[in-house]
This record gives structure tokens, sequence and C-alpha cells, in this order.
RNA sequence: GGGCCUGUAGCUCAGCAUGGAUAGAGUGCUGGACUUCUAAUCCAGUGGUCAAGGGAUCGAAGCCCUUCGGGCCCGCCA
């Protein structure tokens, strides 16, 4: 068992009481106590029923107190009332530290059964392939991968798609530049292919756009030549924006992310699926074709607000960028019939396969979609994601339902702007693909790979090359990882270069750290820990503290997966580090005074590296046993 | 003008959904702990008008209202 139970046999006892009592039925609440000394866990149900009862809180506590200890369940040893009016309760030491050991050596342990398999789309990145990942994709990438994978744990049925936007506008920018703008197809030697055509060309195009006009021209040819396909120009695009997508993704991998099908929008384009879901919002009547004033002749969506009308298809017939996304999010809720053929792009290096879709007959089928759409993408988007929302859900597709995981951007620091040779005044600045201003995934993930290199190197000389650079490798992607989820999506995050190289703290290292440290203690030990005996000698403070934080992993996995709060999973982990940390410090394990004692509390140190071992994955972060 | 987000310690942030015990971390600064299971660690100290004002409540950082500061979005661009 975990303190799940716990609560719920107090919670159930309490009622029960409260209700012989006479007392009338409340919401009360059972949490943990917020400090040691209360005990381990506290209800507010005296407070609640003060008024109703006109007494004391401490008073009606105190007659709860009474008849329960008359009846304690087994988990519970004793029962208080505080002055202020809680309820506390201690728990059976012995018995909950037994049960939680126990549980954490069972393979699914943290999982629990939320989402009752149900089928769920995770859709994030969508990066356009024009150019290379920078921070702020790797929010979005972070977040998505970690949504994922907490649903996954909490029983849900998940795809992750990457919806690649290869017939627009910035694709086209870059092909002008290798057809008109005179850059050689191939990068300077050692230079990523994404970061070539991002940081050189992409940027390049877009400034001379200013002051070339024949360019500018051929713009809009080869975006209609993209549209369109088949062209030799089509052709070409296809085959760079391939090779920018694969590079995209190598980054992607780095990270530790992988996905099930990509989705081109080329062929979305190309597909039935537009013309389906155009007719049927016009039989719906959700749009309209306008007859007068500055939107005549546009297909524009009905507003029921206050907001301006938004125009669908305009008026050359052409439709507008949300248009493309209609279809899109329809499709991923299965409410359309899939016109697609699948194939394998690759073989990810967590085995999984990955999938993309095709117009060619495959003789493939497969099915992505899901009865629940989740849509990362940053909350500046929030405008169109609400119209698509509304639209999704005037198709009246039953329990069916889409929503928008919004997340506030990542902004660059005063510091790291001026490395780009920008004055900001002290303020912090948006990123922008097209003017150069941004800091590449890969950039930041080589800069912090040098320093946790020297920084293993120095505490493992004797270690070989290839070791150290893995282990470098793995706490440089948990440094980055970590410093992308464990703040609140609705808060900006500003990257600071110098900063993000901090390895201590409230970081991802710190955190991997610990689980080294564990993996020392039970190496040394060299000995399996024994599960099948008492712990009732684990009652030092800081014993108790990291069993109960093991026993509250299925709460925060339940708890996150509810609010698609990734964040607590992050708080989560780092919390248990810090248990251990604390526990480290005070407590010897090796050199304990019995061979009893020793044995209990490698358990717990075993189902401490365990739960920790699990809840890092949850943030794809891995965790080496050396560091 | 309208919409969304945000304001808590010098700095970066938890806590707010579901009101309750002395508002917590990290970082910074000051001091302490490595012949010890790895000091990417731990311990102690320092640091707060929870933006401001009002309201409902026995009780507010949290709920309601108003105001102020900051960010983002409102194109026949994507």
């Amino acid at each position: 068992m975990t303190l799940r139970l716990l609560f719920n046999e107090i919670r159930s006892a309490v009622q029960k009481i409260s209700f012989d009592l006479g007392y009338p039925a409340v919401v009360f609440d059972v949490s943990e106590s917020s400090k040691p000394e209360f005990g381990d866990i506290s209800c507010n149900i005296g407070f609640l029923l003060a008024k109703p009862l006109k007494k004391r809180p401490s008073e009606i506590s105190e007659s709860i107190a009474a008849l329960y200890r008359t009846q304690k369940g087994s988990l519970v040893s004793e029962v208080n009332v505080h002055q202020s009016g809680y309820l506390n309760f201690t728990a059976n030491n012995s018995v909950l530290v037994k049960s939680i050991l126990e549980s954490s050596t069972e393979k699914n342990y943290g999982e629990f059964d939320l989402g009752k398999g149900a089928k769920t789309v995770v859709e994030h990145t969508s990066v356009n392939p024009n150019k290379a990942l920078h921070i702020g994709h790797v929010r979005n990438i972070i977040i998505g991968d970690t949504v994922a994978r907490i649903l996954h744990k909490a029983n849900y049925d998940v795809n992750v798609l990457n919806y690649v936007d290869d017939s627009g506008l910035q694709v086209a920018d870059i092909i002008v530049g290798f057809l008109y703008g005179g850059f050689s197809k191939e990068p300077p030697q050692g230079q990523k292919f994404d970061h070539y055509c991002g940081d050189v060309v992409y940027v390049n195009i877009t400034e001379r756009y200013e002051t070339e006009k024949s360019l500018a021209e051929k713009r809009v040819l080869v975006l209609k030549e993209l549209e369109e396909g088949r062209s030799e120009i089509a052709k070409f695009g296809d085959e760079i924006t391939r090779r920018v997508l694969e590079e995209q993704l190598k980054t992607c991998w780095r990270l530790g992310v992988t996905y099930d099908c990509l989705n081109f929008e080329s062929q979305i384009i190309r597909s039935s699926l537009w013309k389906t879901v155009f007719d049927k919002m016009k039989s719906l009547g959700i749009i309209y074709l306008e007859g007068e004033g500055k939107n005549s002749g546009c297909w524009v969506i009905k507003s029921d607000s206050v907001e301006e009308d938004k125009i669908l298809v305009r008026s050359n017939g052409i439709a507008t960028y949300i248009a493309k996304d209609i279809p899109y999010a329809a499709w991923k809720l299965g409410i359309l019939d899939d016109p697609f053929h699948y194939k394998q792009y690759i073989v990810q290096k967590n085995h999984q396969v990955l999938w993309q879709t095709t117009l060619e007959d495959t003789g493939t089928r497969l099915d992505f979609t899901g009865d629940r759409v989740i849509t990362v993408i940053d909350s500046r988007q929030s405008r169109l994601q609400n119209i698509i929302t509304k639209i999704i859900s005037d198709f009246k597709s039953g329990k069916k339902s889409y929503m928008h995981l919004g997340y506030e951007s990542v902004t660059l620091s005063p510091d790291t702007a001026k490395t780009l040779n920008l004055e900001t005044g002290g303020k912090s600045v948006q990123m922008s693909g097209r003017k150069g201003i941004y800091v590449n995934a890969d950039y930041v993930l080589d800069i912090l790979g040098v320093k946790t290199y020297e920084e293993a190197k120095k505490r493992n000389p004797e270690l070989d090359d290839a070791s150290l650079v893995k282990i470098a490798e793995q706490v440089a992607v948990g440094a980055l990882r970590y410093a992308m989820i464990k703040q609140d999506l609705d808060k900006i995050i500003v990257f600071d270069l110098t900063e993000s190289l901090s390895l201590e703290g409230d970081t991802g290292p710190y955190i991997q750290y610990a689980h080294a440290r564990a993996v020392r203690i039970l190496e040394k030990a060299g000995k399996t820990p024994e599960f099948g005996v008492s712990f009732d000698c684990l009652t030092t403070i800081h014993e108790r503290g990291l069993a109960k934080a093991i026993g509250r992993f299925d709460i925060q996995v339940e708890d996150s997966a509810r609010n698609l709060s990734p964040k607590l999973i992050a708080r989560y982990c780092h919390e248990l580090a810090v248990s251990f940390n604390s526990f480290y410090e005070h407590v010897k394990v090796l050199t304990a005074e019995s061979p009893e004692m020793i044995n209990a509390r490698l358990c717990l140190v075993w189902s401490f590296k365990e739960t920790l071992r699990k809840a890092l994955d949850l943030l794809g972060i891995d965790a080496p046993d050396r560091m």
C-alpha cells in the first residue's frame, strides 16, 4: 500500500464517526500534516462543523477523536487534537513503512488507473522544418513529452504526434534561398543541416526580401508550388524539409523524446480532409460567405462574441492558416474517415516505431486518433486554438474533446541577448527565428555537456572516456529537461545561458546525484536487500520522512495527470531527493549497529532508488549510477 | 479598446483549484561540516506590508470587487 490507503482509512472512519455522532455531512479534507510535530495526517472537519454545530472546532475534533481511539484501524496509532482545532493522526509506523517499502518493489509502482485506457492524443513539437530547434521549442517538446509519459503512467492509451508544416511560408523561404538566393545545398563542413538552414539561409533570405524585390516574388511562386505539389520545385522542397526534419528529430531523440506518428501538412492539404470539413462547417452554419464589407467574398467563421469574424477562406479562394488546422484537429479526434496510409519512418532508440502518414497505398492502415486530443502550443496561439476548440465542439462529436495545452514562452535574458549582439536595455527579449534571435537547443546541450563532462571526470578520474561522455550527456539532458519543466506552464521562462550551467540546488543534476549516491551504497553493501522482514527499527525522522515520500508517488501521478501539470512530478522528484540527501547525511547505512538495521536501511535506500528512477523516467530524465 | 496570463524574500520560484496551525524552497550573503556510504551534498543564520485598496468570513497569500505595474494576443501573415 501507499499513503493513499492511510488517507482512505482515515477518511472513511472519520466520516462514519461523524455520522454516528449525528453531525451533518460535510466535505472535509484529509491531507498530510504541514509539520512533523502535528503528526502524519491532518483533518479539518472540526472547522467545517464549527458553524452548524455552534461549537469550537477543537471541541468537535475532540469528540471525534474520543470515538476514533476506541475503533482505530490498523494503520493509525495515535489520534490527537491540536488546540487550533485540527484532528491529527499519527500512522502506525511499522505497518506504514513496511507496506510502503514492499509495494515499492512492484514493477508498476506509482501507476494509477485514472485513464481507464482512454485513447488520448498528445501533439507537440510541430516546428516548421526550415530551421534547428531553439530553446523555446524545447519547452514545448519537454512539456508534451512529459505530459504524454505521465498520462501513460495514469493508464491512458497515448499516441504522440508531431505535425510537420512542410508547405508553409517558412519552408518556402529557405527553398527560395537554395534556388534563387545562391545558397549551396550543402552546409559548410561540420555544420548540421538544420542549423545551416535556420541560422544562415533563413535569416539571410528574410533580410534580403527588404531590398531584393525579385526574391520576394519568387517566394510567392514557391509557396504556390509547395501547396500544389507534383512540380520539380515541390519535389525539391520535399527533399529539403525531410532533411531538416531528420536533423530536428535527432535533437528530440537526444532529449529522450519519441513520437508515434509524423503528420505532414502537405498531405492534409492534398487529401479529402479539407473538403469534408469545409462542407460540414457550411452545413452546420458555422461559417458563411460574407457578401459585403471589408470581408466581402471571404468565407468567415461566425463569431458569437464581440470579437471580429475570423476569415477562413480568402476572397481569392485560398484557405488561411487556421483553415489548415481544423481538418487536422478533426482527424486527430477520429471524427473523419482517415484518408491516409502509413509507412515506417524509423525505429527509434527505445525500439518504438515512428510512423508517418502517406497518400500512397501502402496497404497499412493504423489508428493514431484519440477521444481526447491535447495540443501543446504556446499561449500566444490561444485565440486561434479557442476558435478551433469551439468549432470542433460544434461538430457534436459525442464525448470527444479537443483541448489546447498552452504555456508561456521562453525569452532570452539581457545578458544572453548580448551574446547575440543585441542590446535590450535590461529587458528580456522574445525569440525570433526570422530575426536570428534565439539560442539553439543543440548548442545549449553541447556547452552543458562540456561542463558536466568536466564535473564527472573530476569526481570519477578512474572512469573511461566513453562512460564519462555518457554520464555527461545524461546529466546535461537532465539539467535542461528539469529546468524546462519545473515551473508552472503559466510562467515565462527567462533563459540565461550562464545560469543554465548551474548544476546545484533545485536542478536536475541535484536529483540525479541523489540517485547515484543511493546506487553506490547498494553496490558497496555487496548484498541484495531482503524485504520480508520487520522494519520497526526505521524510526528516525529521516527514515520515516523518506519512506513517506516514497509512499506518495501514485498520488502525485494522479494529481499531475488529472491537472495536466507536469511540474508536480518535477517537484516530487526534488522532494524525494531532498528527503534522501537529508537521510544520507544523518543516517549511516553500511556502518549501522546491527545486520538487521543495515538490511532495513538498505531496503529503504533500494526503494528510494527505484521510486526516484521511475519518477525521473516520467520526466524523461535518466538516472545514472555514477556521476 | 477587447481578450488571455502574471505580480509572494535582493534574484528565480512553490503554495492559490478545495480558505485554517508560526507563509516555504532554491539562489545570494554570513558561518559551520569532507582520513567518513561521492561535498553536484548537508546544517545553521540572514532575508516577507504575499502589488495596493475594499468586501464577504470566526478566519484570506488563496474567494469577490476595484485600482496599479509587467508580458502576450487581437492580419484576406504563418
